[in-house]
DNA sequence: TTGAAAGCGGTACCAT
DNA sequence: ATGGTACCGCTTTCAA
């Protein structure tokens, strides 16, 4: 460029970005100062005058702290950080979602999402090193391995949490078991006298970690009951579902879980269409208790999950920080209970 | 504390976090060559066994450098913001959002999602301008007051960008004009001949910035064509989709726009159990295309949404960061189109 | 080709 | 009750 080189050419238009040292210079105090009284640091008494007129200078400027500067000094961050999932979450997921934050905020931490479509597991545990957060809770199939876990803890996370299905080597395991979905679908309809229940298992890739530990409960459930369990590979299009009901009479199923209510209602809208009663015939069961299950005809059977409280998973991830320690307690994040209706 | 003071207690097992002048000893170098030969600087010449040094230790350590420390150096982040909306989103929207992500970071910028559940318009502000974010990108509801952006502006943002309906001074505004589906539904209607026509307004807080547009839509599609709008305000449940199904008649409406398939499928269900015929009596149009909608009987006519490429809004912004004076490019980011089906 | 050193914005110890 | 100052980890001249 041919500028002159004094020029910063940072910040075009418009004065720089103020620091404690303009809010100090403008109140006519340290920096030090500044920091006791925007800080309310209590080992320092400072005058109420001085008080007054730092808090002033602060607002005139419209002056923010900087938070790296304040975490490299530190040595350490509040910063929660959670891998956002690359799968769709439902409407369950994201109001615990939201209560998961809200509890760690009042625990005074701050969380912040991070994407990491399109990176390598590896590479990804480093971008998030980089941001040095005292913690990370990875709630998806956001596939983190032991390797990211050691990097994480390198770079000084003092709690790697994974909720799901997979236990990874050195983080903090909660499980969501989501075989008890499976098991408690399948053991209501071998109590309700069905014997060849089918279970959908869904094509979509990251829907993985949620079928098969489903299908494994579906399994457990009939165990010892004479009652026997066929998958049924099934994409959330309504041609998958054509088909697979155009052999249902060949399957000779008379119970089916279909995953969750928007695989069932799929399959149950199909089912019908091929002349199969429902439930006289086959009985179906989805899982997440939509509103959508009850507006169905006949009304659908669900699994209804109640996940842990937000605020409980923040004060397990808040123990997880103090005591890095302690062994992983390895909680249960998840309730499944049969709602039964019309379908089965 | 009784304990000695030079113990720093900070990593009570385990090894402090390597920094550069941890590599830099252990490959016998300087720091300088260090970042020099991990960040691949081209002005400087650094010979081959002294990368090769410096890599291996950096492997060997499980160094990764401190972002904080970088950017507080480098004086601004290449990180962008985006307050995580409070309400619940749609797949389509999702799947947006993923492409934005990813084609972001394909610029070279850090995403990151900052969730203010619980906090007042400008003390989220404030937060957020507490990581000197280059840009911030609001997309739903998160009230951005005018205020708010100055905030943001005077910690370094050189980007403001809000996603949305409304207007907010100072930040470039990107209207997704919910206006056109509504329009855009109606216009169908008042095509096949229907006159009195009514369009759901959900009670739900937080679609207000939804539904608000798109009722002003349906009704600038109705003007000087003898037809007519009535508003119908609907809370996502059964019994409210009852109460209105059974005061139906005495509305005398010929026609309906359900603000978005979902709430289409809810009033469609209350509509046919109180004996009204679809699309005879009443011809119902969702919004958003869901697969659900083509297994309703009769299928439901929606409007697709075709919202825009993540890629072209990630240019957008980055075009936003480089010249931050330029004016505000206002683009319309939505495509309505209705596709018709059975009920209507 | 490499090293020494300044400095980014805060915080906290030690003086005064 | 305040101010001076060292330092957190990293980048980037400037010298050697």
């Amino acid at each position: 460029m041919s500028q002159p080189t004094e020029q910063p050419s940072e910040r075009p238009a418009g004065r720089a970005v103020p620091t404690s040292a303009d809010v100090a210079r403008l109140a006519g105090v340290s920096r030090a100062t500044v920091s006791y009284v925007l800080n309310n640091t209590s080992a320092v008494r400072i005058s109420e005058p001085t008080r007054r007129r730092v808090r002033e200078a602060a607002e005139e400027l419209g002056y923010v702290p900087h938070a790296a500067a304040r975490s490299l000094r530190a040595g350490h961050s509040r910063m929660v950080l959670l891998p956002t999932p690359h799968v769709q979450v439902g409407p369950l997921y994201s109001q615990f979602f939201n209560e998961f934050q809200w509890a760690l905020r009042r625990l005074d931490y701050t969380v912040v999402q991070y994407g990491s479509v399109g990176l390598e597991a590896e590479e990804a545990a480093r971008a998030w090193a980089e941001l040095r957060p005292v913690a990370v809770v990875a709630l998806g199939e956001s596939r983190l391995t032991g390797q990211g876990v050691e990097i994480l803890k390198r770079s000084g996370a003092r709690a790697v949490i994974t909720l799901g299905t997979e236990k990874v080597e050195g983080a903090h395991a909660l499980v969501m078991d989501q075989g008890r979905v499976g098991e408690a679908a399948t053991a209501h309809l071998v109590e309700t006298g069905r014997r060849r229940i089918g279970v959908v298992v869904p094509e979509e890739p990251g829907l993985a970690m949620f079928s098969g530990p489903r299908l494994e409960g579906a399994r457990r459930a009939v165990a010892g009951t004479g009652a026997t369990v066929v998958p049924l590979p099934l994409r959330y299009e309504e041609e998958s579902a054509n088909a697979l009901a155009a052999r249902w009479r060949a399957l000779d199923l008379d119970g089916v879980f279909a995953y969750n209510d928007e695989y069932a209602m799929l399959l149950m809208r199909a089912l019908q269409d091929a002349g199969v009663a429902v439930p006289a015939e086959t009985a179906v069961v989805g899982a997440d208790d939509l509103l959508l299950g009850r507006l169905l005809r006949p009304r659908l059977s669900t699994v209804r999950i109640d996940m842990v409280i937000g605020r409980e998973l923040a004060e397990l991830v808040d123990r997880a920080v103090r005591e890095p320690e302690a062994p992983p307690r390895t909680s249960d994040l998840m309730a499944s209970r049969v709602v039964r209706r019309e379908s089965s």
